[in-house]
DNA sequence: TATTGTTATACTCTATAACTATA
DNA sequence: TATAGTTATAGAGTATAACAATA
């Protein structure tokens, strides 16, 4: 039985949460040096690798199609993503990325590589190994 | 040296980000089946321990004084949040949680408690605690 | 009829700039 | 003059409900 609640578990619940905070204040901040939003930095996340619908988008980002309407839309005016009608079915739209839009994900993506790992940079080898392996077991939930 | 570089690296950095948009997802989760907004969640947070004034609540959350007073005005036309003017200098309001505004703080961080821990269940109690102790290393940043 | 997406509407959240009241 | 806070304004982001076009 090595799995029962102990007496730490306050103090990781609390651990948890603070260091999403931080993460999250991180990615924020080099969100806003691009006038990105967090949504809008998933959705180009999404984008990278994927030319979805507008009803994938929403799931994806557990949005109303509504909010996503906006979403794409504001993004569409800065010509960082385009609205494809889709071929086969009229309904549909696919939204693509971009050229500016990939070189903006891309410059970004790379900035939070860089400033995440300043987060870590302190740790040793064994930790950060470490500590891979337990957060992926968590995601693995 | 054993806090170089390492070919791990892109891969702690994604999990970190991935990990802090799971448990944003969980907090986000239970604060919108209490009406709340994250930053209302973090407000709360500060309120269950203080009765701080308005320039500091907007040092505490990263916000603009306006948008705090957006902010606690919503809170305190719901309930949640009471102005009280200060008697030492006439230009500064404190803000104090309300009796049903800890009722509901005190349940969402109970709850915060318990939908966290679900996500951690499945892991050792040592690596509970080592998770803890690498988290805290990184937040002490 | 059902599905995809948009529009109309209303609210929260945020910042900037101008303002009021107090120090 | 300086500081604490509010107001006016504008825009992003969100959801609900009603709508149009297509299937």
């Amino acid at each position: 039985m090595t799995n029962n609640p102990s007496s730490n578990d306050p103090i990781i619940v609390d651990t948890l949460v603070q260091l999403s905070f931080a993460i999250q204040a991180v990615l924020l901040r080099i969100a806003a040096q691009h006038d990105l939003s967090l949504v809008q930095m998933r959705l180009f996340g999404i984008l990278r690798d994927h030319e979805p619908e507008m009803l994938e988008l929403a799931r994806y980002l557990n949005l109303d199609k509504s909010s996503v309407t906006g979403l794409v839309a504001r993004a569409e005016r800065r010509g960082l993503v385009q609205r494809i009608p889709s071929l086969e079915d009229g309904r549909v739209v696919h939204v693509v990325i971009t050229l500016l839009g990939r070189q903006i994900t891309d410059e970004v993506a790379a900035q939070v590589e860089n400033e995440v790992l300043k987060l870590v940079i302190g740790l040793s080898e064994a930790d950060r190994i470490e500590f891979a392996r337990i957060a992926t077991l968590i995601l693995a939930r």
